[in-house]
This record gives C-alpha cells, structure tokens and sequence, in this order.
DNA sequence: TTCTATACAGACTAAATAGTCTGTTTTGAG
DNA sequence: CTCAAAACAGACTATTTAGTCTGTATAGAA
C-alpha cells in the first residue's frame, strides 16, 4: 500500500517534463510536490539529468507498451481498430494519475524538440522509445498482412513511421490550437488513407 | 552594405532558439556570436524573451511567405508543385546564412513544444504561425479545386492541416533519428496519399 | 567645428538553482 | 532491545545568468 517514494519521484518528475519541460523544470518545487527534500532525491538518483531520463524511460515504455502493443488482435478489421485506437488515445492516461492532457501535446515530441540537440543521452533514449513505438505498429500491421486483412503492396515499417508522423504533427497543432477537432479530423483522413494505401494498387 | 545591429541580434537570436531552444540560450554567448555586448542588445530590445519573439516572428513570417506563397502557380500540376516542394525544402536556407538545417528539426515545432505552454505570448505568435503556414496551403489547393486541377470532395482548410500536420511529424521525427530517407519516404506517402483524397470519389 | 542623440561597451547586481554535506529519523535483521 | 544501514531533512555552496547602470565612442545636423 505504501508508495515508494523513488516511484513518486519518477512520477512527480514525469509530469514536470510532460507540463514545463526539462530546462524550466525546477527542482525544489518538484520535490515539494513529491514530498520530500533533496536529500530524499540525491538518495535516489545522481543528478537532475539520471531522474529526468529515468522517468522518460519508465513512463515512455509502459505508455508505449500498453496502450499501442497488439490492438489488431482486440478487432477483427484492423482500420476499426485503428479507429478505436485513435478514438480512445485522448482519454488515456499514463501510470497513476497523471492525466495524458492532450493540450499539453505528446510528452515524447517535447522532450525530442527540448533535449535531443542538447544531450545525447536523451538523444538516445527517445530514438529507442520511438523505435519501439514504431516497431509495435510494424509488428500488427505486418501481421495483418499475413493474415490477408491487409494487402501486401506497402511496407510495414514505412506506413508505421508514417502513422506515428501523423500523431506526432497533429499532436504538435493541438498543443498550439487547443482544438480537439483538429485531432479528430486528421485522425480521419490518416485512416481514409490507409484503407486506400493498404488495400489498392 | 553595413549591416544592422538589430538585424544580427535578430539573426543570432533565431539561430540560437533554432539549435538550443530559449532557456538553454545564454544571452553572453549570444551577444559575443553577434559581436555586440549587453548594452547593444538592451538598446534595441526590453528583455530576452522581446527579441526572442521578434527573432521568431521576423524569420518566421519571412520563410513561410517566400516559400510557400504560390508555388502552385509555379507549375502546371499541384500534386507535382508539392513533389518539388518536399524535395526542395531539405536545401532551403532562411534568411541569410542561417541554415535550415533538418538535423534540429523545424524551428517552429521547437518553440511550440519548448513554450507554448510556458508563455502565453509566444503561443499567440506561433498559434499567428501556424495559421498563416496553413492559411497559404490552403488557399492554393482551393484555387486548384476552383481551376479543376483538384477535386471537390475535400476541404482545403482539413487538408492543409493534414500536410502540415504530416511534414511538422515527420521533422520530429527525423531530428531524433537524422536520417533524411524517412523524410523523403514520408514525403512520398503523403503525395500518393493526396493524390487518392484529390481525385477520388 | 560643435553639439546632441544614437549606438554601443562592460562592470556590477540580484536572483535562481543544481548539487553537497552534515546530521537525524526510520526500519528491519539478529 | 540493539545496532547498522537505508531513508530521509535541510542548511549551505557555487555557479550561472538576465537585467541594470554608468560611461564612452560615433555619426549627422547646424
């Protein structure tokens, strides 16, 4: 029942990234809403850096994980499945309660336009959460073109790279219009165009 | 032939967000890049964040004007006029010797994820951005629908959304894995994709 | 040439903040 | 209960950095 307080720190530090970012992330006022005191963190972890990558890692793979690993399997067409995919991601929320609020954009796209330049570190670690974000889809949509539900005249790991594109640039719009229809509008026109790219030609 | 001071301050500036973003940017070694010191920053602009926000607005007004004003007109078919384009943007430059370089990314997605949601007056800008970005996509493929080149049976405003949206992924994409194929590969999808919106049923 | 406003130069200030270090409390094994 | 190791608490340090302020050079008008 008790709540480790490294894991509350990895949270508190989750949402600080996801909502300010890792430069204007302070670091008393984040150990304040953990609970605790520097002590209490340099216990844990080394530097600001190690905490920050640590809960991008942690969060960023769960997230990852469960909510996008084998969704085709949970739907007989696999665009329906997309569709209720794309339909059920503004609800989600990520470990615990910290809320996946769509107007914050997508913590992964902050943090790559915030860090990648910067640290190689967390160059590193977003290229391998990426990958496997992309690698999950590739992995269904190949895996719907075996069972025949989907043709066989595009390539998995393209059309995943595209898909996550998509989510990412809508996203990054979102963040900055704040309009849910947005959203809604451009999951829709990526699903027109993969039931033609995946069927046709 | 001399150049302005306020003009390399604002050129400097904008490199700077463009690699660093703005809270990584140190105004000292800015200042010392533009060959100028404290007292000639402070005497064209009031803070930081004002020539932060000039810089954005002066370069970002300027590149979406000159590149994607009308290059529909430049050539005979739209879809061809966007093949061109995608293939050009990799060699643009902004502005004198500022490069646009792919490996940091879009200068525009960066600031939006960085701080967007940190200040509200660089939100208004972007937001003016994005719009003004879209608004120029937009009114090309209506006058391409008016024409008769492009077909009726989408909305110009979506669409646009949709390809900006797409090419703001796919740069996200690239500045964490610095590989110029998935540009060109998205980039390639998405003509095949308008295509298909375009013409079709 | 003189004079004044613009355009700088750079030392200094003040605040923010990551990291250190010393000490105290809690916990669990023996 | 004892005691040692883990889990904190919080004052302190050191550094970075935006912004200020005083002073100087330069350019153009009269």
């Amino acid at each position: 029942m008790k709540e480790n307080m490294r894991d509350i720190l990895i949270q508190t530090m989750f949402e600080s990234l996801y909502h300010e970012g890792y430069n204007a992330s302070n670091l008393i006022d984040l150990l304040k809403k953990a609970g605790t005191s520097k002590g209490g963190m340099y216990h844990y972890f080394g530097s600001k850096k190690e905490l920050a990558i640590e809960a991008m890692r942690v969060v960023g793979e769960n997230f990852i994980d469960r909510f996008w690993g084998g969704y085709f399997e949970r739907y007989e067409d696999p665009l329906a499945a997309l569709s209720e995919l794309f339909r059920a991601l503004p609800k989600a929320t990520i470990i615990g309660d910290c809320p996946f609020d769509f107007k914050y954009g997508c913590p992964l796209n902050q943090m790559i336009q915030e860090m990648s330049a910067l640290d190689e570190d967390f160059k590193t670690l977003l290229e391998l959460l990426m990958d496997r974000w992309i690698a999950l889809i590739s992995k269904d949509l190949k895996s719907a073109q075996d069972s025949g539900q989907m043709g066989t005249s595009f390539d998995p790991d393209s059309v995943a790279r595209f898909i996550v594109s998509s989510i990412e640039g809508t996203l990054t719009l979102m963040k900055v219009k704040q309009d849910i229809r947005i959203y809604e509008e451009n999951m829709a026109l990526l699903v027109r165009t993969l039931s033609v790219l995946s069927f046709k030609d």
